[in-house]
DNA sequence: TTGTACGCGTTATCAG
DNA sequence: CTGATAACGCGTACAA
């Protein structure tokens, strides 16, 4: 494979010549130009990004930490990332927890030994205390999950307000007895959400009963489960505001199995609005992240990081959006 | 950040000791390793990677091509490439075809750039020439997909023989009239279960009806529009063969709305076997790909090119597996 | 067993 | 506008 010092001399130039042809930052003569052009058309010669990079000190690369691209929410942001990324000259990484559950040295090691240049995390599993360490040496933004009350730059919806959207939209329609279906409150996001729920229902004067609120795992099968231990706690209710939209699915179908009708008989707010909610039976009404753009401002924000210029703001709070679809009935304002 | 030489001053030796010692090939005085391990210790130094395969000639990194990652089967190879990457010292790069459309030169770019060593793909959607001279000049296998009649390892199953097991089953439980939903046939995977689709027909002595046979987008919306197709088009039928999970289970969807019961009045029978198969309802009769072991051969096939060795066999044929469950009714051998 | 010196392929500085 | 040359950080013959 030809390098740049077999362009130089199919040119008749100096290698620095070449370099300065490809990065076109300084002023070429035209005829020089040409013939170094040509020369690189003639050996099919592509710069070795390798060699580039250990020169500059800098891979045009970030890298993205995700708990599981599978879950359609994560590909979502992904692909804002990507997207946001690709216009400014860089390559994305993608780090797949699921695959690599030690990824927290994973990724320490990739940016130690100058693999890439910054860090997107989606994942909130790891110590608080590691990722700060971190985030305090190298440029890094959280995206969607967060830690509390910390110093780490971040890019979310507000899961609060978000929860108290889908609360007061239960509420308005009547519903006094709803319950909670979500995941290990461990995670700052169901906590929020958790927590707005109870608040919401105690500003109504509505009860907040235990044996209503289920944590389980955020799948379509732990909202299966959690769903059946709902009907099973033998305590009255209308409607269920889970914290994730695969835990809406399966809790729907938990509920049609044993003859429960959703809307009909029990209303269904999810959360995320993830592809599969349009086209599950019924169609689920749930809270909108804006996955692009959250993926998109991540970037922009690491970006800032990475040239060392000051961050506007430490946490940026995108609108969510509630999706009126057929789960919880439709109301009329 | 500390580099090699730092830290041979440290320890008092040369550099090349360090070396040395982080190789672990050759030997080294006890006492000496000790002093180099604690000065590497001290200074938390990690070797940079990227002078190292720039020395080496090799970034231990495979590159693999994936039409949407989103895709759950898509998703398992991946993961089963992974996971036999990791067992090898290699890293992996996912490239989604998704976020950049213009994969082709993408990836052609990161090889040629040095950047990895192989390449998996298992899309097929670029031109066969193209992919063809890749596959000549650096190590390269297909996966899942493949060309017709061309020289480029590869590994998956016998897509004829696995439609043909399929149909059977749909045979042998007395359908007669069995449509089919299929995606375009410009992909060989696709042309291969069409074929075998109306060849089991006719071995059998049932018709081919043009009516029955749809071509569509490979996705929910895609199953669901071609199952009213088929509806509206008057000709009856008792089952459909899908060619793909995400269709069957569109298809599914718009059989159930239009009043149509699965399987009492329909049977339908997919193929992939992918999460959502077996949570929908009803829990769909499927083809399983050996989606995991598919990965983890090719990884295994692409390291032999990648080492230089003799390739066994060109193409390997893992086996399916039919998987019955309730979309379309029992039967008992 | 250890150290010296060179080269991997670039970019950047400094003369000319 | 162009050319020589010094890094970037590491691995490895070769010599000691």
């Amino acid at each position: 494979m030809a390098n740049i010092t077999d362009v130089a001399h199919e040119a008749g130039v100096s290698l620095a010549t070449v370099s300065r042809v490809i990065s076109g930052q300084t002023s070429v003569r035209p005829e020089t130009r040409d013939r170094v052009l040509k020369a690189i058309q003639k050996l099919n010669y592509q710069p070795n990004a390798l060699a580039r990079q250990l020169r500059t000190q800098e891979t045009k690369t970030a890298i993205v930490i995700v708990p599981n691209i599978q879950n359609a929410l994560t590909h979502e942001v992904v692909f804002g990332i990507e997207s946001a990324a690709e216009s400014h000259g860089y390559q994305v990484l993608v780090a797949d927890m699921r695959s690599q559950p030690s990824i927290e040295s994973h990724y320490l090691n990739a940016i130690q030994q100058r693999q890439v240049d910054g860090i997107i995390s989606m994942s909130a599993s790891m110590t608080q205390k590691l990722i700060q360490q971190v985030a305090d040496q190298y440029p890094l933004v959280m995206a969607v999950q967060d830690f509390e009350s910390c110093n780490i730059p971040c890019v979310s919806i507000d899961n609060a307000a978000a929860s108290r959207t889908a609360m007061l939209h239960l509420i308005r329609m009547g519903h006094r007895n709803i319950a909670h279906i979500t995941a290990s409150t461990s995670l700052l996001l169901y906590r929020e959400r958790y927590n707005s729920y109870c608040q919401t229902l105690e500003e109504h004067g509505l009860p907040v009963t235990p044996e209503l609120i289920r944590h389980g795992e955020a799948s379509f099968e732990g909202g299966y489960a959690q769903a059946e231990a709902l009907l099973a706690s033998g305590k009255a209710f209308t409607a269920i505001f889970a914290a994730g939209d695969t835990m809406a699915i399966g809790a729907i179908k938990a509920l049609k199995k044993h003859g429960v009708r959703v809307p009909q008989d029990c209303a269904v707010v999810g959360f995320d609005d993830i592809e599969l909610a349009a086209f599950w039976d019924p169609a689920l009404t749930t809270i909108r992240q804006p996955k692009t753009q959250i993926g998109q401002v991540a970037f922009r924000k690491l970006l800032t990081l990475m040239k060392k210029e000051p961050l506007l703001s430490m946490h940026d709070i995108l609108p969510h959006e509630l999706i009126i679809r057929e789960s919880c009935g439709y109301v009329l304002e």
